[in-house]
DNA sequence: ATTACTAGTAGACGAGTAA
DNA sequence: TTTACTCGTCTACTAGTAA
């Protein structure tokens, strides 16, 4: 991908057509990036071929807006930014407690995920965990904590039900020493479940929709 | 700022640039920006003369790392990134609350800035600010929310003594509404202090080295 | 191996202009 | 006013090569 490109995407969105589309007329794109109105109206057709835009060409002005696609080419140049300034050797999760349904519990009992959390975690957990509702503005921050390895713990089958692959991430609650833990094959999620060889409720004290901090290492 | 040197200077912080020296022949770099080995050679020679790299010729190998000017110009562009990808309606800033030496109130108290603070902000300050320390990993966010607009204060001289500017950023503690204040013609910092209709310490107990955070509304 | 010069060239750009 | 064509220029690139 030619920076050229991302450069103008990037532009674009400043603009606003990462939402909707937005009237830029290439005059007006000319200006922003810096070249004429020609080049710009290049750019543009370069865009669309590429597929990183799409455009409403109205009588009077063209509306344009990113694809997928092309926002899927600024989010990879975020994501490198973040790599650069945001991972340090942690990264602050932000969310409210949350009660969860018992389940964690249930799983956490389980024999097999049970041995492995010991063996890979070094404590054993609590049986029970801690749910916490991220922040919308934090959510993000998972994607990255995802890119990074963890501890992978196998999935099993018992009884005829498949407990799934999970991954742990070594955390900490106020230099508590805990895990994140989330399912391998998972799609977005916004609540994240931790465990911790303390029952985490009680020894903070914590009840139902109280704010939270919780430090993940990478 | 042309993209293409924005890109070079990226992709060698990528490879490890922006904290220390590392040694990447023009060749390498070549592959990395996709170009012959010449022109990375050039494109080095155009960062040294824009002192956006600095370079340790030695006789095998160059070893190179950016300068402070090669490092802002790549957080220009992250928070560009952050103002579309991060920026909802507002920013969260994390922090500790530390004490302020009591310069905060012979500042509030001085009638050149209060009478503005009531006229723009809409609240009487309660004469005193809550200084809060932001958490290391959340400082660059104030750079994002000095690139956006603020309530300008104007400074004054009073008694031969000069107020300079100040910028004001409407905010929230846990629904509480008041303001961070920062100097207009400010460097590094990463305390803020907060002003507020209410006496904020005594209303939510803090004490010192509590943990905060303060919605900054954009 | 390196870095970086010179020379030649492909292509990016802007001016002029049509629709 | 728009968008976008053609065309000439100029520059950013690579190849060849020196040090």
């Amino acid at each position: 991908m030619d920076e050229r490109y991302t450069f103008a995407l990037r532009k674009i969105a400043l603009l606003g057509g990462m939402d909707e589309y937005i009237a830029v007329s290439s005059r007006e794109l000319g200006e922003t990036l810096e070249m004429s109105q020609q080049s710009a109206s290049k750019r543009i057709l370069e865009l669309l071929e590429l597929r990183l835009i799409v455009r409403d060409l109205g009588a009077r002005k063209q509306r344009i807006k990113l694809t997928a696609a092309g926002v899927d080419e600024l989010k990879k140049e975020y994501n490198e930014y973040r790599r650069l300034f945001e991972l340090t050797d942690h990264i602050s999760l932000h969310g409210v407690v949350k009660d969860g349904m018992g389940e964690g519990q249930y799983y956490i009992d389980q024999e097999g995920y049970r041995k492995q959390f010991e063996e890979k975690l070094g404590f054993k957990p609590y049986p029970g965990t801690l749910n916490i509702s991220v922040d919308k503005e934090d959510v993000g921050k998972l994607d990255v904590i995802k890119s990074t390895a963890g501890i992978y713990i196998n999935g099993f089958t018992m009884g005829g039900r498949t407990f799934g692959d999970v991954i742990a991430y070594k955390a900490k609650i106020k230099n508590v020493d805990c895990a994140i833990v989330v399912p391998a094959r998972s799609h977005y999620v916004d609540i994240i479940e931790v465990i911790c060889k303390y029952h985490l409720r009680r020894t903070f004290s914590l009840n139902t929709d109280d704010r939270i901090d919780v430090k993940v290492s990478l």
